[in-house]
DNA sequence: ATGGATGCTAGGCATATTGTCCACCGTACG
DNA sequence: CGTACGGTGGACAATATGCCTAGCATCCAT
């Protein structure tokens, strides 16, 4: 699947200003209205837009803890039920099972250090988890962003 | 910082259809139009809300392939200067200075496992660079998500 | 080359929503 | 007791939306 020069300057449009309506839009790309308006239903019906939720910010509601917990689980129950578990715990924002010497990997926030203890001791706690490795992000240098890859396709997909 | 139930719900509400306006969220949440967008600005002023940018998934662009890089860096040349030429890679999604064996931690998406490889390739061309460790995401049973954390924080934040 | 499908433009129209006011009222708090 | 704050309910003009039509260009397969 890939995208279109205009789709890539729609998106990185409504990644500045989110705010904007499909007529604004329509203006600031030179386009017709009724192009805005197709091109966003395809980019939602392929999935390459799946949302336009408010994105939350942890840090604003006092979760300053950001850490990586990786986990070795006890491999006869297979991922499924551990993954179950630990998508229970609110802290958890994701889980990803993972290649190397551990099976999980997820990331975790907390407001403290020690509420991350409390954290990862739920996560020990969950049935099927052997043991655990904590990562703390000190920084977050490049904070998650997609818009340069979108930016890319078009380059690279079409031609 | 802290945000009240009324808050919780208009996050969920919004994060469940994001297309919503102003005014179905007041009829949806049961009080005056007036009230949501207050709380909406509130919220977006608090930086509780960073925007409302549409959610892009690298996957439908043809990024199938997920990986976590830990790598060791000069450490005289400090973080910054590394992190920023990481940056410019597109693949690149986010980068975090951790603590642990590694300096980085970084996630990268590519096409394939052999375009992961080229991936990988230009972080170590990056300057600074030493050494780096790659971890694939093969499944990803619990995606990002905030919003059992949002609902969570009512219970605690107030009383 | 013809026919058909597709995508973009341009316009029109009724309806719904937005931004911005206002006055009013209860509650919390100094 | 008075004030500040947050919520309600209503109003208004301006704007955006959803949905429609029609014309045109391009690309592709028959």
């Amino acid at each position: 699947m890939t995208i279109d020069d205009l789709d890539a300057r729609l998106i990185a449009l409504l990644t500045a200003e989110p705010r904007l309506g499909v007529l604004e839009c329509s203006r600031r790309l030179g386009v017709a209205r009724g192009t805005v308006q197709a091109r966003l239903d395809r980019l939602v019906a392929r999935g390459v837009v799946t949302g336009f939720g408010p994105d939350v910010s942890p840090a604003a509601l006092g979760y300053d803890v950001t850490a990586f917990v990786s986990m070795e689980i006890r491999q006869v129950a297979g991922h499924d039920p551990v993954a179950d578990r630990l998508a229970r715990i609110p802290e958890v924002l994701e889980v990803h099972t993972i290649t190397g010497d551990s099976d999980l990997l997820c990331r975790v926030v907390a407001r403290t250090n020690a509420d991350l203890q409390r954290v990862i001791d739920q996560i020990v706690d969950v049935h099927g988890v052997l043991r655990t490795n904590s990562i703390i992000a000190l920084d977050t240098p490049v904070p998650y962003r997609v818009l340069p890859l979108v930016a890319d396709v078009p380059r690279h997909g079409v031609r």
